[in-house]
DNA sequence: CTGGATCCGCAGGGATACTG
DNA sequence: CAGTATCCCTGCGGATCCAG
């Protein structure tokens, strides 16, 4: 499985585009629009409550943002109260399976990578408070500049 | 390929250190450091000169950030001038499969996202230039106060 | 109900200068 | 060479209010 499609070597102007769209697929709250999204079409409220610490405003940024990729469908009934349903499309679904695979990795190794920053910290903890305050090289100097 | 390892539906509070992983992974210069540590260790200078556009304080911390996560290692060689080496460990290796996926993801959606993007883009100013410039409802009272 | 518009705090991140 | 420290500013994102 090394197929070399993309060239991960000298992405000089190659990668640009790239890790742009990598940077939206990265982003918090549209990996948990899409998981959301990915068991079939949802309203806007419904995301919203399923989807907890988001706010309006970023739900609403992050759908558009989504729409503005192709990534899902907005489906307007002009009823009263308004109702919209947002769908992934074909393209849309394409990226469940790699988001799945991120996520099962995520999954697997969030408990390892949890221990291993908290031994990182109290190493790093250590270590400062083992530190002895090193002073700034001009006290000398400050102390000839007393009594100046 | 529906491994339900993770639950994706109601991800109150599972999904919180698992999106936490995730942000840092999508992070813009995070899958840039680790595309480029894939091929073996590197020095600072040459991952440096590699990724175009990152700042050397970005460099430090999401190398140091991937160090924490136990994902890369750090070996400094106490010569003159310094030379420190970073290098992929075990588990950063097993991310490389996954980001490669996303990686290819994009590569192949880039240029119809881009596209798809422009249409966008293009008919929402189309709407906004026809859009006859809503004049503020408070015009009529503004008005009236021009003669107080 | 589904957003749009606005205000605003604060952290992310670039540029620069300095150190060991 | 490999960072650290500092300044500074942009824009992310939350809170709130308003509109269709």
């Amino acid at each position: 499985m090394r197929a070399e499609g993309a060239d991960h070597g000298n992405c000089q102007e190659a990668c640009r585009p790239l890790t742009d769209i990598l940077v939206r697929i990265g982003d918090k709250w549209t990996v948990q629009v899409i998981g959301a999204l990915s068991k079939g079409s949802l309203r806007y409220s419904q995301i919203f409550k399923q989807i907890e610490g988001v706010s309006q405003r970023m739900l609403t940024l992050t759908l558009k943002g989504l729409e503005r990729d192709g990534l899902v469908t907005r489906t307007i009934y002009p009823t009263i109260p308004p109702r919209v349903d947002y769908a992934l499309t074909d393209r849309g679904r394409t990226l469940i399976e790699p988001l799945h695979v991120l996520w099962t990795w995520a999954y697997e190794n969030r408990d390892a990578i949890d221990e291993t920053r908290r031994a990182f910290d109290q190493r790093r903890d250590e270590e400062a408070s083992s530190t002895p305050r090193i002073l700034p090289r001009y006290e000398a100097a400050a102390v000839t500049r007393r009594a100046d």
